[in-house]
DNA sequence: TGTACATCAGTGAACGCGCGTTCACTGATGTAC
DNA sequence: TGTACATCAGTGAACGCGCGTTCACTGATGTAC
Protein backbone atom coordinates (compact mmCIF):
# COMPACT_ATOMS: atom_id res chain seq x y z
CA UNK A 1 0.00 0.00 0.00
CA UNK A 2 3.10 2.26 -0.53
CA UNK A 3 3.00 4.84 -3.00
CA UNK A 4 5.30 3.88 -5.94
CA UNK A 5 8.73 5.10 -5.96
CA UNK A 6 10.42 4.48 -9.33
CA UNK A 7 9.06 6.19 -11.88
CA UNK A 8 8.44 3.40 -14.18
CA UNK A 9 5.97 2.30 -11.29
CA UNK A 10 4.74 5.50 -11.05
CA UNK A 11 3.77 5.65 -14.85
CA UNK A 12 2.34 1.94 -14.49
CA UNK A 13 0.17 2.72 -11.57
CA UNK A 14 -0.93 5.40 -13.72
CA UNK A 15 -1.84 3.85 -16.71
CA UNK A 16 -3.69 1.14 -14.64
CA UNK A 17 -5.98 3.76 -13.26
CA UNK A 18 -6.54 5.27 -16.78
CA UNK A 19 -7.26 1.46 -18.16
CA UNK A 20 -9.89 1.08 -14.69
CA UNK A 21 -11.29 4.58 -15.23
CA UNK A 22 -12.24 3.36 -19.00
CA UNK A 23 -13.34 -0.27 -17.83
CA UNK A 24 -15.67 2.16 -15.41
CA UNK A 25 -16.80 4.24 -18.18
CA UNK A 26 -17.85 1.00 -20.25
CA UNK A 27 -19.55 -0.48 -17.39
CA UNK A 28 -21.79 1.87 -17.54
CA UNK A 29 -22.36 2.56 -20.50
CA UNK A 30 -23.18 -1.47 -21.56
CA UNK A 31 -23.15 -3.43 -18.58
CA UNK A 32 -20.33 -5.60 -17.19
CA UNK A 33 -21.64 -8.47 -19.54
CA UNK A 34 -20.31 -6.53 -22.28
CA UNK A 35 -16.89 -5.22 -20.55
CA UNK A 36 -14.34 -6.84 -22.75
CA UNK A 37 -10.38 -6.11 -23.04
CA UNK A 38 -10.11 -5.56 -26.37
CA UNK A 39 -13.06 -2.51 -26.31
CA UNK A 40 -10.71 -1.52 -23.19
CA UNK A 41 -7.89 -1.68 -25.18
CA UNK A 42 -9.05 0.07 -28.13
CA UNK A 43 -10.21 2.74 -25.77
CA UNK A 44 -6.96 3.34 -24.53
CA UNK A 45 -4.96 3.38 -27.71
CA UNK A 46 -3.35 0.16 -27.05
CA UNK A 47 -3.22 -2.90 -28.85
CA UNK A 48 -5.47 -5.90 -27.80
CA UNK A 49 -2.63 -7.66 -26.46
CA UNK A 50 -0.68 -4.68 -24.22
CA UNK A 51 -3.75 -4.98 -21.63
CA UNK A 52 -2.32 -8.13 -20.30
CA UNK A 53 0.87 -6.22 -19.15
CA UNK A 54 -1.90 -4.87 -16.79
CA UNK A 55 -4.74 -7.39 -15.95
CA UNK A 56 -4.22 -10.99 -16.37
CA UNK A 57 -7.19 -11.68 -17.46
CA UNK A 58 -10.87 -10.59 -17.74
CA UNK A 59 -11.98 -11.91 -14.65
CA UNK A 60 -9.16 -10.04 -12.81
CA UNK A 61 -10.39 -6.77 -14.48
CA UNK A 62 -13.80 -7.37 -12.94
CA UNK A 63 -12.19 -8.02 -9.39
CA UNK A 64 -10.45 -5.20 -9.73
CA UNK A 65 -13.62 -2.66 -10.17
CA UNK A 66 -15.45 -4.80 -7.83
CA UNK A 67 -12.35 -3.74 -5.25
CA UNK A 68 -12.81 -0.52 -6.18
CA UNK A 69 -16.58 0.02 -6.01
CA UNK A 70 -16.47 -1.00 -2.76
CA UNK A 71 -13.59 1.08 -1.82
CA UNK A 72 -15.41 3.94 -3.66
CA UNK A 73 -18.57 3.23 -1.61
CA UNK A 74 -16.84 2.91 1.89
CA UNK A 75 -15.04 6.42 1.56
CA UNK A 76 -18.20 7.94 0.72
CA UNK A 77 -20.27 6.64 3.10
CA UNK A 78 -17.34 7.23 6.19
CA UNK A 79 -16.41 10.75 4.83
CA UNK A 80 -20.52 11.50 4.84
CA UNK A 81 -20.51 10.16 8.08
CA UNK A 82 -17.29 11.69 9.72
CA UNK A 83 -19.00 14.92 8.70
CA UNK A 84 -22.09 14.93 11.62
CA UNK A 85 -21.76 15.56 15.16
CA UNK A 86 -21.15 12.89 16.88
CA UNK A 87 -23.97 13.10 19.12
CA UNK A 88 -26.74 13.27 16.62
CA UNK A 89 -27.28 9.72 16.04
CA UNK A 90 -29.94 10.10 13.39
CA UNK A 91 -28.16 12.79 11.41
CA UNK A 92 -25.18 10.30 11.12
CA UNK A 93 -27.45 7.32 9.80
CA UNK A 94 -29.39 9.77 7.90
CA UNK A 95 -25.89 11.03 6.34
CA UNK A 96 -24.57 7.37 5.80
CA UNK A 97 -27.68 6.43 4.25
CA UNK A 98 -28.02 9.34 1.50
CA UNK A 99 -24.67 8.36 0.77
CA UNK A 100 -24.95 5.27 -0.09
CA UNK A 101 -27.91 6.02 -2.01
CA UNK A 102 -26.28 9.15 -4.16
CA UNK A 103 -23.28 6.95 -4.52
CA UNK A 104 -25.63 4.32 -6.43
CA UNK A 105 -27.43 6.58 -8.13
CA UNK A 106 -24.24 7.74 -9.62
CA UNK A 107 -22.99 4.63 -11.14
CA UNK A 108 -25.71 2.10 -11.13
CA UNK A 109 -23.57 -0.42 -12.80
CA UNK A 110 -21.14 -0.09 -10.59
CA UNK A 111 -23.48 -0.63 -7.51
CA UNK A 112 -24.92 -3.77 -9.87
CA UNK A 113 -21.54 -5.34 -10.34
CA UNK A 114 -21.30 -5.29 -6.37
CA UNK A 115 -25.17 -5.72 -5.19
CA UNK A 116 -26.52 -7.23 -7.78
CA UNK A 117 -26.82 -10.55 -8.72
CA UNK A 118 -23.30 -12.67 -8.91
CA UNK A 119 -22.21 -14.61 -12.15
CA UNK A 120 -22.69 -17.82 -11.40
CA UNK A 121 -19.12 -19.63 -10.57
CA UNK A 122 -17.46 -16.30 -9.73
CA UNK A 123 -16.00 -16.57 -5.96
CA UNK A 124 -15.02 -13.34 -4.61
CA UNK A 125 -11.79 -13.41 -3.58
CA UNK A 126 -10.21 -12.30 -0.11
CA UNK A 127 -9.21 -8.74 -1.52
CA UNK A 128 -12.78 -7.94 -1.54
CA UNK A 129 -13.59 -8.37 2.46
CA UNK A 130 -12.01 -5.77 3.54
CA UNK A 131 -13.40 -2.99 1.10
CA UNK A 132 -16.45 -4.70 1.80
CA UNK A 133 -17.01 -4.01 4.79
CA UNK A 134 -16.09 -0.61 5.40
CA UNK A 135 -19.92 0.14 4.94
CA UNK A 136 -21.07 -2.03 7.63
CA UNK A 137 -18.64 -0.99 9.78
CA UNK A 138 -19.40 2.73 9.81
CA UNK A 139 -23.37 1.57 10.69
CA UNK A 140 -22.29 -1.27 13.26
CA UNK A 141 -20.58 2.26 14.94
CA UNK A 142 -23.28 4.07 14.75
CA UNK A 143 -25.60 1.32 16.35
CA UNK A 144 -23.07 1.07 19.47
CA UNK A 145 -23.49 4.43 20.20
CA UNK A 146 -26.48 4.05 19.77
CA UNK A 147 -27.10 0.48 22.35
CA UNK A 148 -27.84 2.76 25.27
CA UNK A 149 -31.07 4.06 23.59
CA UNK A 150 -32.25 0.64 22.68
CA UNK A 151 -33.87 -0.88 25.65
CA UNK A 152 -37.05 0.82 25.17
CA UNK A 153 -37.08 -0.66 21.54
CA UNK A 154 -39.81 -3.48 21.16
CA UNK A 155 -37.91 -6.98 19.94
CA UNK A 156 -34.91 -6.62 21.81
CA UNK A 157 -35.46 -9.21 24.70
CA UNK A 158 -33.18 -11.72 23.92
CA UNK A 159 -35.59 -14.76 23.89
CA UNK A 160 -36.26 -15.21 20.14
CA UNK A 161 -33.11 -17.29 19.09
CA UNK A 162 -31.69 -15.07 17.13
CA UNK A 163 -28.61 -15.45 18.83
CA UNK A 164 -27.24 -17.96 18.14
CA UNK A 165 -27.87 -17.08 14.23
CA UNK A 166 -25.34 -14.17 14.09
CA UNK A 167 -21.41 -14.11 14.56
CA UNK A 168 -19.85 -10.90 14.84
CA UNK A 169 -16.80 -11.57 16.46
CA UNK A 170 -14.16 -8.29 16.83
CA UNK A 171 -16.46 -6.20 15.51
CA UNK A 172 -17.33 -2.95 17.07
CA UNK A 173 -20.79 -4.81 18.01
CA UNK A 174 -18.85 -7.48 20.23
CA UNK A 175 -20.32 -6.53 23.89
CA UNK A 176 -23.69 -5.80 22.23
CA UNK A 177 -26.75 -8.05 22.75
CA UNK A 178 -27.30 -9.47 19.38
CA UNK A 179 -30.78 -9.41 19.49
CA UNK A 180 -30.14 -5.69 18.67
CA UNK A 181 -27.59 -6.62 16.59
CA UNK A 182 -29.98 -8.48 14.64
CA UNK A 183 -32.03 -5.41 14.26
CA UNK A 184 -29.30 -3.32 13.20
CA UNK A 185 -28.74 -5.85 10.36
CA UNK A 186 -32.45 -5.92 9.15
CA UNK A 187 -31.76 -1.79 8.72
CA UNK A 188 -28.79 -2.45 6.93
CA UNK A 189 -30.09 -4.95 4.74
CA UNK A 190 -33.64 -2.92 4.15
CA UNK A 191 -31.46 0.04 3.36
CA UNK A 192 -29.48 -1.30 0.39
CA UNK A 193 -32.70 -3.04 -0.09
CA UNK A 194 -34.55 0.41 -0.88
CA UNK A 195 -31.42 1.53 -2.86
CA UNK A 196 -31.50 -1.84 -4.95
CA UNK A 197 -35.07 -1.97 -5.43
CA UNK A 198 -35.30 2.17 -6.65
CA UNK A 199 -32.13 1.56 -8.68
CA UNK A 200 -33.41 -1.38 -10.58
CA UNK A 201 -36.61 0.21 -11.06
CA UNK A 202 -39.12 -2.23 -8.92
CA UNK A 203 -40.52 1.22 -7.31
CA UNK A 204 -42.06 3.22 -10.78
CA UNK A 205 -45.66 3.17 -10.66
CA UNK A 206 -45.41 2.82 -6.54
CA UNK A 207 -43.23 5.71 -5.41
CA UNK A 208 -44.01 8.71 -6.78
CA UNK A 209 -41.01 10.57 -5.26
CA UNK A 210 -38.44 9.03 -4.56
CA UNK A 211 -36.53 11.47 -2.87
CA UNK A 212 -39.31 11.94 -0.27
CA UNK A 213 -40.14 8.74 0.28
CA UNK A 214 -36.16 7.42 1.14
CA UNK A 215 -35.99 10.31 3.83
CA UNK A 216 -38.96 8.92 5.70
CA UNK A 217 -37.39 5.26 5.38
CA UNK A 218 -34.77 6.74 6.82
CA UNK A 219 -36.38 7.62 9.58
CA UNK A 220 -38.10 4.93 9.91
CA UNK A 221 -35.15 2.55 9.91
CA UNK A 222 -33.13 4.58 12.50
CA UNK A 223 -36.49 4.20 14.75
CA UNK A 224 -36.34 0.39 14.21
CA UNK A 225 -32.74 0.27 16.02
CA UNK A 226 -33.87 3.04 18.68
CA UNK A 227 -32.84 6.29 17.14
CA UNK A 228 -35.28 9.04 17.13
CA UNK A 229 -35.91 12.56 16.02
CA UNK A 230 -34.83 15.12 17.96
CA UNK B 1 -55.34 -16.80 -22.56
CA UNK B 2 -57.28 -19.97 -23.96
CA UNK B 3 -55.88 -23.08 -24.16
CA UNK B 4 -54.76 -23.49 -27.52
CA UNK B 5 -56.92 -25.51 -29.92
CA UNK B 6 -55.28 -27.25 -33.02
CA UNK B 7 -53.00 -30.10 -32.94
CA UNK B 8 -50.34 -27.58 -34.55
CA UNK B 9 -51.31 -25.19 -31.92
CA UNK B 10 -50.90 -27.50 -29.23
CA UNK B 11 -47.29 -29.00 -30.36
CA UNK B 12 -45.97 -25.41 -31.55
CA UNK B 13 -47.21 -24.19 -27.62
CA UNK B 14 -45.56 -27.43 -25.95
CA UNK B 15 -42.17 -26.98 -28.06
CA UNK B 16 -42.02 -23.47 -26.70
CA UNK B 17 -42.46 -24.69 -23.30
CA UNK B 18 -39.89 -27.10 -23.43
CA UNK B 19 -37.83 -24.85 -25.34
CA UNK B 20 -38.32 -22.26 -22.03
CA UNK B 21 -37.04 -25.15 -20.16
CA UNK B 22 -34.24 -25.78 -21.74
CA UNK B 23 -33.45 -22.20 -21.23
CA UNK B 24 -33.84 -21.93 -17.77
CA UNK B 25 -31.30 -24.81 -17.13
CA UNK B 26 -28.96 -23.05 -19.08
CA UNK B 27 -29.50 -19.71 -16.80
CA UNK B 28 -28.94 -21.41 -13.84
CA UNK B 29 -25.82 -23.15 -14.81
CA UNK B 30 -24.26 -20.33 -16.43
CA UNK B 31 -26.15 -16.74 -15.85
CA UNK B 32 -27.63 -14.71 -17.96
CA UNK B 33 -25.50 -13.42 -19.68
CA UNK B 34 -24.36 -16.34 -21.13
CA UNK B 35 -27.37 -17.54 -21.92
CA UNK B 36 -27.50 -17.87 -26.34
CA UNK B 37 -30.28 -18.91 -28.26
CA UNK B 38 -27.56 -21.38 -30.53
CA UNK B 39 -26.97 -23.14 -26.90
CA UNK B 40 -30.80 -23.36 -26.49
CA UNK B 41 -31.50 -25.12 -30.07
CA UNK B 42 -28.50 -27.37 -30.34
CA UNK B 43 -30.01 -28.59 -26.72
CA UNK B 44 -33.10 -28.61 -28.00
CA UNK B 45 -31.68 -31.36 -30.93
CA UNK B 46 -32.91 -28.23 -33.52
CA UNK B 47 -30.66 -26.36 -35.74
CA UNK B 48 -29.69 -22.87 -34.88
CA UNK B 49 -32.25 -21.40 -37.27
CA UNK B 50 -34.76 -23.50 -36.18
CA UNK B 51 -35.02 -21.55 -33.23
CA UNK B 52 -36.30 -18.21 -34.94
CA UNK B 53 -39.65 -20.14 -35.65
CA UNK B 54 -40.55 -19.77 -31.92
CA UNK B 55 -38.85 -16.77 -30.66
CA UNK B 56 -37.73 -13.49 -32.18
CA UNK B 57 -34.52 -12.81 -30.67
CA UNK B 58 -32.46 -13.61 -27.61
CA UNK B 59 -33.76 -10.33 -26.35
CA UNK B 60 -37.78 -11.91 -26.75
CA UNK B 61 -36.33 -15.01 -25.06
CA UNK B 62 -35.16 -13.00 -21.93
CA UNK B 63 -38.41 -11.37 -21.68
CA UNK B 64 -40.33 -14.30 -22.16
CA UNK B 65 -38.09 -15.81 -19.26
CA UNK B 66 -38.47 -13.11 -17.12
CA UNK B 67 -42.65 -12.70 -17.57
CA UNK B 68 -42.24 -16.76 -16.34
CA UNK B 69 -40.22 -15.91 -13.31
CA UNK B 70 -42.57 -13.32 -11.86
CA UNK B 71 -45.30 -15.56 -13.10
CA UNK B 72 -43.93 -18.69 -11.16
CA UNK B 73 -42.77 -16.23 -7.65
CA UNK B 74 -46.51 -15.22 -7.61
CA UNK B 75 -48.00 -18.48 -7.83
CA UNK B 76 -45.65 -19.66 -5.34
CA UNK B 77 -46.24 -17.00 -3.06
CA UNK B 78 -50.28 -16.67 -3.71
CA UNK B 79 -50.56 -20.66 -2.79
CA UNK B 80 -48.87 -20.42 0.06
CA UNK B 81 -50.73 -17.63 1.47
CA UNK B 82 -53.80 -18.81 0.53
CA UNK B 83 -53.31 -22.35 2.53
CA UNK B 84 -52.90 -20.54 5.90
CA UNK B 85 -56.56 -19.28 7.84
CA UNK B 86 -57.26 -15.80 7.21
CA UNK B 87 -57.00 -14.63 10.72
CA UNK B 88 -53.54 -15.69 11.47
CA UNK B 89 -52.15 -12.45 9.84
CA UNK B 90 -48.36 -13.35 11.49
CA UNK B 91 -48.83 -16.99 9.48
CA UNK B 92 -49.56 -15.57 6.18
CA UNK B 93 -47.05 -13.14 5.68
CA UNK B 94 -44.91 -15.93 7.10
CA UNK B 95 -46.05 -18.25 4.65
CA UNK B 96 -45.71 -15.53 1.98
CA UNK B 97 -41.88 -14.55 2.83
CA UNK B 98 -41.16 -17.79 3.39
CA UNK B 99 -42.34 -18.89 -0.45
CA UNK B 100 -40.67 -16.09 -1.84
CA UNK B 101 -36.87 -16.86 0.24
CA UNK B 102 -37.82 -20.78 -1.02
CA UNK B 103 -38.23 -20.51 -4.86
CA UNK B 104 -35.56 -17.78 -4.80
CA UNK B 105 -33.16 -20.06 -3.52
CA UNK B 106 -34.37 -22.73 -5.81
CA UNK B 107 -33.67 -20.57 -8.98
CA UNK B 108 -31.03 -18.41 -7.88
CA UNK B 109 -30.45 -17.42 -11.31
CA UNK B 110 -34.11 -16.44 -12.32
CA UNK B 111 -34.32 -14.32 -8.99
CA UNK B 112 -31.12 -12.35 -10.20
CA UNK B 113 -33.09 -12.09 -14.03
CA UNK B 114 -35.58 -10.25 -12.09
CA UNK B 115 -34.36 -8.51 -8.73
CA UNK B 116 -30.57 -8.40 -9.51
CA UNK B 117 -29.19 -5.76 -11.89
CA UNK B 118 -30.81 -4.66 -15.16
CA UNK B 119 -29.11 -4.68 -18.34
CA UNK B 120 -28.58 -0.82 -19.60
CA UNK B 121 -30.81 -0.44 -22.51
CA UNK B 122 -32.79 -3.00 -21.91
CA UNK B 123 -36.99 -1.57 -21.14
CA UNK B 124 -39.15 -3.77 -18.92
CA UNK B 125 -42.04 -4.43 -21.64
CA UNK B 126 -45.72 -3.72 -20.62
CA UNK B 127 -46.24 -7.50 -20.32
CA UNK B 128 -44.08 -7.58 -17.00
CA UNK B 129 -46.32 -5.18 -15.31
CA UNK B 130 -48.90 -7.74 -14.47
CA UNK B 131 -47.32 -10.63 -13.24
CA UNK B 132 -44.46 -8.40 -11.34
CA UNK B 133 -47.26 -7.06 -9.14
CA UNK B 134 -48.84 -10.65 -8.08
CA UNK B 135 -46.32 -11.09 -5.04
CA UNK B 136 -47.07 -6.86 -4.05
CA UNK B 137 -50.34 -7.92 -4.19
CA UNK B 138 -50.85 -10.81 -1.76
CA UNK B 139 -48.82 -8.85 0.35
CA UNK B 140 -51.10 -5.49 0.03
CA UNK B 141 -53.67 -7.50 1.01
CA UNK B 142 -52.40 -9.08 4.34
CA UNK B 143 -51.52 -5.12 5.45
CA UNK B 144 -55.34 -4.33 4.61
CA UNK B 145 -56.57 -6.72 6.90
CA UNK B 146 -53.96 -5.93 9.09
CA UNK B 147 -54.87 -2.27 9.17
CA UNK B 148 -57.05 -2.26 12.03
CA UNK B 149 -54.08 -3.51 14.39
CA UNK B 150 -51.85 -0.80 12.74
CA UNK B 151 -53.25 2.15 15.42
CA UNK B 152 -50.93 1.74 18.04
CA UNK B 153 -47.60 1.46 15.25
CA UNK B 154 -45.22 4.51 16.22
CA UNK B 155 -44.79 6.83 13.27
CA UNK B 156 -48.48 6.28 11.49
CA UNK B 157 -49.64 9.96 12.22
CA UNK B 158 -49.58 11.39 8.76
CA UNK B 159 -47.42 14.34 9.82
CA UNK B 160 -44.12 13.13 8.06
CA UNK B 161 -45.03 13.80 4.15
CA UNK B 162 -44.70 10.84 3.22
CA UNK B 163 -48.27 10.59 1.74
CA UNK B 164 -47.56 13.19 -1.54
CA UNK B 165 -44.89 10.82 -2.17
CA UNK B 166 -46.88 7.53 -3.19
CA UNK B 167 -49.15 6.29 -5.67
CA UNK B 168 -51.56 3.24 -5.05
CA UNK B 169 -54.56 4.33 -7.06
CA UNK B 170 -56.96 1.22 -7.31
CA UNK B 171 -55.23 -0.82 -5.25
CA UNK B 172 -56.26 -2.94 -2.15
CA UNK B 173 -54.68 0.12 -0.29
CA UNK B 174 -56.16 2.88 -1.95
CA UNK B 175 -58.31 4.05 1.29
CA UNK B 176 -56.00 2.58 3.86
CA UNK B 177 -53.87 5.84 5.32
CA UNK B 178 -50.66 6.08 3.45
CA UNK B 179 -48.79 6.37 5.99
CA UNK B 180 -49.57 3.19 6.62
CA UNK B 181 -48.72 2.25 3.23
CA UNK B 182 -45.38 3.81 3.51
CA UNK B 183 -44.79 1.23 6.29
CA UNK B 184 -45.80 -1.76 4.45
CA UNK B 185 -43.70 -0.99 1.31
CA UNK B 186 -40.50 -0.94 3.56
CA UNK B 187 -41.57 -4.04 4.75
CA UNK B 188 -41.99 -5.13 1.50
CA UNK B 189 -38.52 -3.98 -0.10
CA UNK B 190 -36.83 -4.96 3.53
CA UNK B 191 -37.72 -8.87 2.74
CA UNK B 192 -36.86 -9.23 -0.93
CA UNK B 193 -33.47 -7.08 0.47
CA UNK B 194 -32.76 -9.39 2.89
CA UNK B 195 -33.03 -12.20 0.45
CA UNK B 196 -31.30 -10.94 -2.20
CA UNK B 197 -28.41 -10.22 0.14
CA UNK B 198 -28.87 -13.61 1.49
CA UNK B 199 -28.77 -15.19 -2.25
CA UNK B 200 -25.96 -12.85 -3.52
CA UNK B 201 -23.57 -13.47 -0.61
CA UNK B 202 -23.21 -10.72 1.19
CA UNK B 203 -24.31 -12.33 4.69
CA UNK B 204 -21.67 -14.49 4.72
CA UNK B 205 -19.90 -14.19 7.55
CA UNK B 206 -22.04 -12.41 9.19
CA UNK B 207 -25.29 -14.44 9.45
CA UNK B 208 -24.18 -18.02 10.60
CA UNK B 209 -27.82 -19.93 10.45
CA UNK B 210 -29.73 -18.34 7.54
CA UNK B 211 -32.94 -20.31 8.78
CA UNK B 212 -33.22 -18.73 12.43
CA UNK B 213 -32.33 -15.10 11.21
CA UNK B 214 -34.85 -15.58 8.39
CA UNK B 215 -37.79 -16.04 10.45
CA UNK B 216 -36.99 -13.62 13.55
CA UNK B 217 -36.40 -10.78 10.56
CA UNK B 218 -40.25 -12.43 9.28
CA UNK B 219 -41.29 -11.57 12.65
CA UNK B 220 -39.74 -8.63 12.78
CA UNK B 221 -41.01 -6.85 9.27
CA UNK B 222 -44.29 -8.15 10.55
CA UNK B 223 -44.38 -6.06 13.45
CA UNK B 224 -43.14 -3.17 11.75
CA UNK B 225 -46.84 -3.15 10.03
CA UNK B 226 -48.47 -3.38 13.41
CA UNK B 227 -48.48 -7.84 13.12
CA UNK B 228 -47.69 -9.37 16.32
CA UNK B 229 -47.70 -12.88 17.72
CA UNK B 230 -50.37 -14.61 18.80
C1' DT C 1 30.78 9.27 -17.63
C1' DG C 2 30.37 5.34 -20.77
C1' DT C 3 29.41 0.82 -22.04
C1' DA C 4 27.04 -3.91 -21.75
C1' DC C 5 23.28 -6.05 -20.33
C1' DA C 6 18.63 -6.84 -18.27
C1' DT C 7 14.11 -5.48 -17.67
C1' DC C 8 9.84 -4.33 -19.20
C1' DA C 9 5.96 -1.73 -22.05
C1' DG C 10 3.84 -2.26 -26.01
C1' DT C 11 3.13 -4.35 -31.04
C1' DG C 12 1.00 -7.15 -34.66
C1' DA C 13 -0.28 -11.32 -36.39
C1' DA C 14 -2.55 -15.31 -35.47
C1' DC C 15 -5.30 -19.14 -32.96
C1' DG C 16 -9.94 -20.89 -32.46
C1' DC C 17 -14.24 -19.83 -30.85
C1' DG C 18 -19.31 -19.08 -30.42
C1' DC C 19 -22.47 -15.88 -31.30
C1' DG C 20 -27.13 -13.61 -33.59
C1' DT C 21 -29.40 -13.48 -37.59
C1' DT C 22 -30.76 -14.16 -42.64
C1' DC C 23 -32.09 -16.80 -46.57
C1' DA C 24 -33.51 -20.05 -49.91
C1' DC C 25 -34.93 -24.57 -49.38
C1' DT C 26 -37.60 -29.20 -48.25
C1' DG C 27 -41.12 -31.82 -46.65
C1' DA C 28 -44.83 -32.65 -43.66
C1' DT C 29 -49.38 -31.13 -42.07
C1' DG C 30 -53.69 -28.88 -42.74
C1' DT C 31 -57.60 -26.74 -45.75
C1' DA C 32 -60.95 -25.94 -49.65
C1' DC C 33 -63.57 -27.77 -53.06
C1' DT D 1 -62.92 -39.51 -50.76
C1' DG D 2 -59.46 -37.32 -53.69
C1' DT D 3 -56.94 -33.69 -55.53
C1' DA D 4 -54.66 -28.93 -55.60
C1' DC D 5 -52.94 -25.64 -52.94
C1' DA D 6 -51.43 -23.05 -48.73
C1' DT D 7 -49.36 -23.01 -44.45
C1' DC D 8 -45.82 -23.78 -41.48
C1' DA D 9 -41.86 -26.44 -38.83
C1' DG D 10 -37.44 -27.25 -39.43
C1' DT D 11 -32.75 -27.47 -42.29
C1' DG D 12 -28.10 -26.15 -43.71
C1' DA D 13 -25.08 -22.98 -45.44
C1' DA D 14 -23.47 -18.60 -45.01
C1' DC D 15 -22.85 -13.56 -43.40
C1' DG D 16 -19.93 -10.79 -40.42
C1' DC D 17 -18.71 -10.04 -35.93
C1' DG D 18 -16.02 -9.41 -31.61
C1' DC D 19 -14.09 -11.89 -28.26
C1' DG D 20 -9.97 -13.85 -24.92
C1' DT D 21 -5.58 -15.21 -25.13
C1' DT D 22 -0.79 -16.54 -26.88
C1' DC D 23 3.56 -15.68 -28.99
C1' DA D 24 7.70 -14.00 -30.97
C1' DC D 25 9.17 -9.50 -31.62
C1' DT D 26 10.99 -4.38 -31.09
C1' DG D 27 12.56 -0.63 -28.82
C1' DA D 28 12.80 2.25 -24.93
C1' DT D 29 14.08 2.63 -20.08
C1' DG D 30 16.74 1.32 -16.16
C1' DT D 31 20.94 -0.96 -13.75
C1' DA D 32 25.78 -2.58 -12.76
C1' DC D 33 30.34 -1.90 -13.20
Amino acid sequence: MEPPRTPRERARAAVLEELKAVARVQLEERGAAALSLRHVARDLGMSSSGIYRYVKSRDELLTLLIVDAYDALGEAVERAEAAVDRADLLGRWRAAALAVRGWAKGRPQEYGLVFGSPVPGYEAPPATVGPASRVPLVMAKILRDAAGHLEGVEGTDGTTGVEASLSFVATPLAGIAESMVAKGLLAWVGLFGLVSFELFGHLKGTVREGDTYFLWACEDLARSIGITTG
